[in-house]
DNA sequence: GCCTCTTTGTCCTGGGAGTGGAGAAAGTTG
DNA sequence: CAACTTTCTCCACTCCCAGGACAAAGAGGC
């Protein structure tokens, strides 16, 4: 099949666009309560979006009381990629143009193997996607990566945990791979644009997402918008410093957050606590696997373990008092924690809550909801998803 | 003289003002060059501009190279007021539709005594200025408060040194005192549209203005745009914990950067080292005045006194600290610091640029200058001037 | 089944806004 | 003084679009 390759000729069409994709299927009269233009006006518009093929017809739809309207949808043929990168394993994700996850596929992975064996992997599970008749093209893909990123090149820059990936085209090298419109992003502001769309942020304008994975991100959006910074590096709150004169860091300094709490801290406290005897469910776990995750810490931790809570504790206050900071600062409508440690759940949660709420001023903390993520590890993909029919669904 | 009452009718008009506001005397040609409207369009724009009073002519611009053109420039008798309550003192200024300065007073005064006493002192300055012949009457004022407001309603709420204030209607009751139309904001917020306007950040679209005075707060520009947060206190940085366990605060925590460093803690630093024998300089100072300010450890710094230059590193140390975490998470363009404790120069500047650079990643201190605001006690007034004239040279 | 009312969709016309050309006015340059 | 530039005004023509009229389609009451 053709690939979709039109773009909508107005801002009147963008909105359409943008209308059908965040409310699906709509009638023209629908559509006409939705946006301040004329009868004839939007039947022009309508029309013409009909016309390239980006909307479709799609029945009649239920009468409001008189004669029924005529539905239009977004071309049911449109697919979107979404690729999430993360430090140790990739997401890759079809959509549809309204953005529902068709088919979601996880695979374990080495970012530091390099951006040709990462994308190698990634175009052989988008195939596989492709193959098990989800998709007989992409009209577009997103993609996230774990460091920070030139945003209007889509190009990794100085990415401290992606070495070899520094400058490195991602961008265009996809999108000659996949023969359509690509865009890059850091994995936490997708993450953020995720929730957003489709998660807990639906309805906040200024809002924080952290991500506690591998290392420790932040998301912030601002009017709505990913808010990106002077160089793309925004929100990279993981070398905030937590503890005064505390853990040597990976980054040449001490004490920052990451090194005192993250799913590589925890890992390696876990694997400390078990040698030292502080944890028999942990020294079991590191017996049978021969390493540990923050998994088996959460698992611990959910079995009672009172070492595996403290851990928690302490890391999500140390976590907590560099949020309490940023809400100080940013002063959120919403906190968002999400990212592969999320699996410690409420344990974690509360010990955050605990710190910010004591530690920012009531003013900002008076009304702000600190919650997880609702989409889990679809947060991404979804987000990456969001990110390219933004661009799409944009005049050109 | 009547006052103008005009708005521009659209966006183009909005758009032309500001040209003017920003540039000067402009030549029709001129304009079109900088705006994308046909020869035609612009003519009829500035044509309506002219009738509504806010534009007037302005003899012919000089050639370049054939019929000279007719310059236009903003109403030479339109006046703004600029308004900036400090926690200890009040600055009012007058200024032309240009936003230059063309008469300013400070007069001490403490925020406390509460709204009703401090209007009435801001009126009689204003009316000072009025009678020195710069102004017969005002077409609108901005005015800074220090703590936060609710914007669109200039309302301040719950700020911590200005009891007596809180919901107070400083926007209706200033504009029904003046007859003109008013906005409200936090005072850091205008030094930081004062910067952009007139001073160091002219060009540059995400940075953030530090204001280190009796207190500390931290405006924050997101593309050009100042923002507030969900409840109107973002950049509210004074209570972010600069030292765990550290001194307490009014707030009722810890180790609040303000309850270390700003304009209140150094004079009890400086009294405390002057009691203790620790300052020659400063115990001669404090017998003399028989109070210490700020101001006093820089003459006593700026005489090479240790123990000052001390404290002065030290604060600036926890202030570097501080924003260290703020440019990791926000990565502006430019940090620029201000208030009254930058006369404590280049001592403090050196001090927060050491722990800047050390501790956040090189990506975003790269290319990140850290600077003395350029304006001085002007900058809040002219962010004041800014505002209204913000507001008025939008469409209605 | 029929009549009336409501909603939706299409067509058409009148008005208004804006583009761009023609040409006059005002200056510069050699 | 002639040729070239720049600015400004005027005007005709185009394009866009709002909103009314009307047709089509359905709901509901009797």
């Amino acid at each position: 099949m053709r690939r979709m390759t039109a773009r909508p000729a107005n801002a009147h069409q963008a909105r359409l666009l943008k209308l059908l994709r965040d409310g699906g299927p709509n009638s023209r009269a629908q559509l006409g309560d939705q946006v301040d233009l004329s009868r004839s006006k939007l039947a022009v518009e309508v029309d013409r979006l009909l016309e390239t093929g980006l909307v479709v017809a799609d029945g009649l739809a239920a009468s409001r009381g008189g004669r029924r309207s005529h539905n239009v949808r977004l071309n049911p043929h449109l697919r979107f990629l979404g690729v999430d990168i993360g430090a140790t394993s990739v997401d890759v994700a079809v959509t549809n143009a309204e953005l529902e996850i068709l088919g979601h596929i996880n695979q374990p992975m080495d970012v530091r193997e390099g951006p040709v064996a990462v994308f190698e992997q990634v175009l052989s599970m988008a195939a596989k996607l492709r193959a098990s008749g989800l998709a007989e093209g992409f009209d577009g893909a997103g993609i996230g990566v774990p460091g920070p990123v030139r945003f209007p090149e889509g190009v990794p820059v100085a990415p401290p945990i992606m070495p070899g990936w520094d400058g490195f085209p991602v961008r265009e090298a996809l999108s000659q791979d996949l023969g359509c419109p690509v865009m890059v992003d850091n994995d936490v502001n997708l993450m953020a644009l995720g929730e957003q769309h489709a998660g807990v942020a639906r309805t906040v304008a200024d809002f924080l997402c952290v991500k506690i994975g591998t290392g420790i991100g932040c998301g912030i959006v601002v009017g709505g918008q990913v808010y990106r910074g002077t160089t793309g590096s925004a929100g990279d709150i993981g070398h905030i410093q937590a503890v005064p004169d505390g853990r040597p860091c990976a980054c040449g300094n001490r004490g920052c957050l990451e090194a005192h709490f993250s799913g590589a801290a925890l890992a390696r406290d876990a694997v400390e606590a078990a040698q030292q005897g502080r944890s028999a469910e942990l020294a079991a776990r590191l017996e049978t696997h021969g390493a540990l995750t923050a998994a088996d810490v959460a698992a611990a931790a959910a079995a009672g373990d009172a070492t595996c809570l403290d851990l928690i504790r302490e890391g999500g206050s140390r976590t907590g008092q560099v949020i309490a900071g940023l809400v100080s600062f940013f002063n959120p409508g919403l906190v968002v924690i999400g990212g592969g440690v999320t699996g410690l759940g409420h344990t974690l949660l509360a010990a955050i809550r605990t710190q910010v709420y004591r530690q920012s001023l009531p003013l900002a903390t008076g009304n702000l909801p600190i919650v997880l993520g609702e989409l889990g590890p679809t947060a991404g993909v979804i987000g990456a998803a969001r990110l390219i029919s933004d661009h799409l669904f944009s005049p050109a």
